[in-house]
DNA sequence: AACAGGGGCAACCGCTTGCCG
DNA sequence: TCGGCAAGCGGTTGCCCCTGT
């Protein structure tokens, strides 16, 4: 069955010739494509409104940049894929030049395979459970749960689509509470795919500030972009305008912040075992967030206050009473934050000019508000796991 | 050299969404 | 509010090329 529109006229189906290429990337080129199903009559193309459009976007589109993938957008894929699952045209839209198509087709002919190798689920970005069973069998107990064991001991774990696509899997801060207090002995992630591998058992995927904890915090692993090179890691920041400033640093490894803000940006009551939870969830967010967003594609979404430099503003402007922004002139090689008013929806971006953006960003900025919305963050969004947070905002 | 099988990729199909009258 | 149309999107198909036998 054709398209409807094809229905009305005899069209030619079928792979491109390059004379039709020709003629379809001229007559845009002269004309743009208002309406693409008068686009092949205009042009002289025996073809379909929409074949047009699809020839057009995923192949003579003068942005496209084709050829392999590079590793840094491979990683992207990943990331953003684990969050917003198969969800084509959002992660395309991370990498510059990539159509949904293309990365669709990379990710089911290359990707896939290359986390099932790696005993991972290419849905859940689990493990697998066959190497769940293999991984847990007489692993040394460890209370710091690594994403893997994180989401496998949340509700969704499997099953249903929507929850496999799901990233996050905590029902309730209790749920989330008991999942992890109860967790087995946490299995390692499979290196490489995500480039992270700290030389521990526990297997976490970022390691923390070292700031605070240089002694107890897995190096990460050198040449990982996000990293000062003296083994710091993500730090999250948070700050409230309602109440004042309100900064914080959150230490997802040990599930403690250097404030209660944790607790109160979530809206619920304190509550550790869950600051650990949510300190894993933010994790996997940040982690996104930082390798989602490319240089020079206009979007500074990043909520991610990095390295220590980071920290020590974030901390300092508790102390002060003074907006942490203010703090930021100069002096650090990467910092950034995130003003968030709940209340009126708004967030901010200041000053992210670390190497992940290549510098590219100076001054307030949009935050990648898309993106949160795809993630669920701040009770925004549907259908995704995270949304049953009882978040308070 | 011929054939089979598999992988990669371009294109198609059909459902969903958004816009407009 | 509803229906029609166009565009957007994700899943699927089928062709082409490469590699192994």
């Amino acid at each position: 069955m054709g398209h409807h529109c094809c229905s009305k006229q005899k069209v030619k189906r079928g792979l491109w010739s390059p004379e039709e290429d020709e003629k379809l990337v001229r007559h845009i080129s002269e004309h743009g494509h208002s309406c693409w199903s008068s686009v092949p009559k205009h042009a002289g193309l025996q073809r379909c409104g929409k074949s047009c459009r699809l020839r057009w976007i995923n192949y003579l589109r003068p942005d496209l940049k084709r050829g392999t993938f590079s590793e840094q957008e491979e990683r992207t894929i990943i990331d953003v894929h684990r969050i917003l699952g198969n969800r084509w045209a959002q992660i395309a839209k991370h990498l510059p030049g990539r159509t949904d198509n293309e990365v669709k087709n990379f990710w089911n002919s290359c990707i896939k395979k290359k986390l099932i190798a790696q005993g991972l689920d290419p849905k859940t970005h689990n493990l697998l459970p066959a190497s769940k069973t293999l991984l847990h069998g007489g692993g040394a107990a460890n209370p710091r749960s690594n994403l893997a064991q994180f989401q496998t001991n949340g509700k969704g774990g499997g099953g249903a689509a929507p929850a496999a696509t799901t990233p996050f899997t905590i029902s309730s801060p209790a749920a989330a509470k008991a999942a992890f207090e109860v967790a087995p002995a946490p299995a390692m992630v499979p290196a490489s795919l995500y480039d992270i591998v700290v030389p521990s058992p526990t297997g976490m995927l970022m390691a923390h500030d070292h700031h605070h904890r240089a002694a107890a915090a897995p190096a990460m692993p050198a040449g990982y972009p996000y990293t000062d090179g003296n083994g710091g890691g993500m730090l999250m920041s948070f700050s409230d305008q309602n109440a004042g400033v309100h900064a914080s640093s959150m230490d997802f490894l040990n599930g403690s912040s250097s404030s209660s803000s944790m607790d109160h940006a979530g809206g619920m009551a304190n509550c550790n075992g869950f600051s650990a939870s949510m300190g894993a969830f933010m994790e996997e967010t940040a982690t996104m967030w930082a390798t989602a967003v490319e240089p020079g594609m206009g979007v500074a979404g990043m909520f991610v206050a990095q390295q220590q430099q980071g920290l020590v503003v974030q901390e300092e402007a508790v102390v002060l009473g003074r907006p942490p922004t203010a703090l930021m002139n100069g002096g650090g090689s990467t910092a950034g934050c995130a003003v968030v008013d709940k209340s009126a929806s708004v967030v901010e971006m200041v000053d992210v000019s670390s190497a992940v953006y290549g510098g590219a960003v100076a001054g307030p900025t949009a935050f990648d508000l898309e993106l949160m919305e795809s993630c669920g963050m701040f009770c925004g969004g549907a259908g995704n796991a995270i949304d049953q947070l009882p978040w308070d905002c």
